[in-house]
DNA sequence: GCATTAACAGCCG
DNA sequence: CGGCTGTTAATGC
């Protein structure tokens, strides 16, 4: 996976060897939390392998996923650095492997590496520009809209460079994921799949036209 | 009108 | 069996 990150290019060797000692792996099942609300943040987090999301949730009960993350992510730069409790739930949507770069390795890239400085950059930049599309989009587009969007940018090829075209997810998933009811994403997956857009499987689904999938609603 | 919640049967792993 | 899917009916903005 280390080879596969982008940040990694820019490192010498001893920096990468020094990484690579001091990550730590993870297996969780579907449904487990990787991290909480409010704990401590002790390190900077990595998909190998699954999906994870980020979940906020109110007190009243109800819950939304800001985010979907998949395998060859790296993310929670933002609790890191500035030294505070994480801020959302981080739960796997399937069985996933997480790796675990601790704080002080992290803050010593940061420090001795112009390389991994620029990486951080681009990828704050780059989700900055997600977020705010999804608020301009949030209550501009139609649901059928929503869900491909929801699915798209899973696929940002900077934020996350190896996506497969097979996306394992629940129908209920993309729901909270696009913020759409299940039956509504099960009613726009079929729209979807008419246009030859992707393919709707059990227990996930298939993108068959990623640059249609981005077009919709813009 | 259109989306949401609720409920249910059928299917898959 | 438990989870996911595809439908329908009732309810709400």
């Amino acid at each position: 996976m280390l080879e596969l990150s982008p940040w990694t290019g820019g490192l010498t060797p001893e920096q990468l060897a020094r990484v690579r000692g001091a990550i730590a792996e993870r297996e969780f099942p579907a449904g487990a939390y990787v991290c909480r609300r409010g704990e401590p943040t002790t390190a900077w987090i990595g998909v190998v392998d699954g999906l994870v999301k980020l979940n906020a949730d109110s007190a009243s009960g109800k819950t939304v996923t800001l985010a979907g993350i998949p395998a060859g992510a790296w993310f929670g730069e933002g609790s890191v650095l500035k030294r505070e409790p994480r801020k959302y739930d981080v739960i796997t949507i399937r069985e996933s492997r997480i790796a675990f770069m601790p704080e002080p390795t992290f803050r010593w890239l940061l420090d001795t590496s112009i390389a991994f400085n620029r990486f951080l950059l681009m990828q704050l930049n780059e989700r900055l520009g997600q977020f705010i599309g999804m608020i301009e989009h949030e209550r501009l587009l139609d649901p059928d809209a929503r869900v491909a969007r929801a699915l798209a940018s899973l696929y940002d090829p900077h934020l996350y460079p190896v996506t497969e075209s097979r996306i394992q997810i629940s129908q209920q998933e993309i729901g909270y994921l696009s913020g759409v009811s299940r039956q509504r994403v099960n009613q726009a997956l079929q729209v979807l799949e008419r246009n030859g857009m992707v393919r709707v499987e059990y227990g996930g689904i298939t993108v068959l036209d990623l640059p249609g999938l981005k077009r919709i609603g813009s």
